[in-house]
DNA sequence: AGGAGGCCTTGATTTCAATCAAACTGCAGC
DNA sequence: GCTGCAGTTTGATTGAAATCAAGGCCTCCT
């Protein structure tokens, strides 16, 4: 593909260019000189699988775009018992406004690039641009509506259902196309077994066992414990518990 | 108490004037002229326990502030299992803006008093007014760490942790100045054992359970089922799992 | 006050997932 | 190619909560 410079991309950082953030994300709120202003103290960067983002020890600071990978947002008992609370994927906006401690850690579940911003440059954009704050509030909605089916899937479904419920959710996000009702997927899962456990509420014996039942009921198969394939998307969505 | 014409309440319409949700609510955000456009469309109804406010009947159209009273927001399994997902309590804001359809349930879980607005009159508002978008993000993004504490609870603790994660939500919802880690506290129960049951997650019976075994241990002391007096704080927030 | 019905509690039994315990697989490094 | 380890699978057993089943207690209504 060649990069034209025409009307869309005129006076654009050339940071910023490519970037989804700028299209689907919070960026696309933002007018060109404001872009501008943002790559200026803004950096992108890459972190390998397990990093910490935000929590205890702060490795990036301030908020940032997620460019590329999965984030998984944790929360911990303080006898070590451990829920992910959440899934962060490209576009998404990354960083919790309005409060100083987050009670969450977020970790780099994949190998992960970001774009990250100063916690003061976003917060004094945020009070001049309704339109930043008004794309935050739509992915803070979206997220709420995620959190509150899951929210359904730990209360109310068998382990069965839950893990089916899981590999629906990456089908999903990997091809947001995918008619839900019928068709195919093939995907990579971006969490462990452990991590799926942390996810559904569950343990790591009882996730290996399901998908193993899964795959004797060949509504899935397993290639290298990561490859997965579903022939018939609305049989795997019958077992989540429809 | 008398009512004065000062300052403060110059310009404000009647209907407003004592209302909880111009302090604490997202009307707090208008100016006396919006507070005024608002009021000519808006109306206060009271309803009574178990009236469906958002779902299937749509017995309230638009938005609401709820100004007394307890909201639960539920999902449903195509089975009939059933979820709460999230309580709402007076000045809350209630409806889901730039959606249609609401995935989910609102029912009256004690008499609520609304203030209901039109579905367009908000939406004018929205794009016309940063602050009461702002409000409504700082709403939305206290509800997704509700939740998100939430799935901790439903993933990962035991139904004691549970039962006393709940009257532990209650009574600092009653008494938000309450100290966590010491004093006590007396509440009324605003749901019954099966909403806390369709809350948490557990059965009926279950829930009962708990509560016996919290009685029986001098942790909390329960009159006509539904009155709670806990004697030490600090003791039913150990029993919740910290 | 009496009765009816909806909530709530309590007890007995079953079941699903957790726990305990090995063994296996695939990959990274030597 | 071997070695070692982290991650995964599989099997046996236990245990916490669900289910099944009565029975008791408020509250409201007449």
């Amino acid at each position: 593909m060649i990069e034209r410079l025409d009307v869309h991309s005129a006076g654009i950082p050339v940071l910023c260019q490519a970037c989804e953030a700028r299209h689907r994300g919070v960026c696309g709120a933002l007018e060109p000189d404001q872009l501008v202003a943002l790559a200026k103290t803004s950096s992108k960067h890459r972190v390998t699988s397990g990093a910490e983002l935000i929590g205890d020890m702060e490795a990036v600071d301030g908020y940032s775009n997620i460019l590329s990978g999965v984030v998984k947002l944790t929360k911990t008992l303080s006898d070590g018992r451990e829920q992910i609370v959440g899934l962060q994927f490209a576009p998404d906006f990354l960083g919790r406004p309005f409060r100083e401690e987050s009670a969450l850690t977020a970790q780099a579940a994949t190998d992960v690039s970001l774009c990250s911003f100063p916690r003061a440059t976003i917060e004094g954009m945020l009070k001049r641009s309704p339109g930043l704050e008004h794309r935050l509030l739509e992915q803070t909605l979206r997220e709420l509506d995620e959190a509150r089916d899951w929210m359904v899937t730990l209360g109310r479904k068998t382990a069965g259902e839950k893990v089916a419920s899981f590999l629906m959710l990456i089908a999903t996000y990997i091809d947001p196309e995918l008619d839900p009702r019928s068709g195919s997927a093939v995907f990579d899962l971006p969490l462990t077994r452990a991590e799926i456990a942390d996810f559904l509420g569950l343990t790591i014996e009882t996730v290996s066992r399901q998908l193993t039942k899964l795959k004797a009921d060949k509504v899935i198969q397993i290639e290298n414990n990561r490859r997965v394939t579903v022939e018939n998307i609305e049989r795997l969505r019958f077992r989540a518990g429809l």
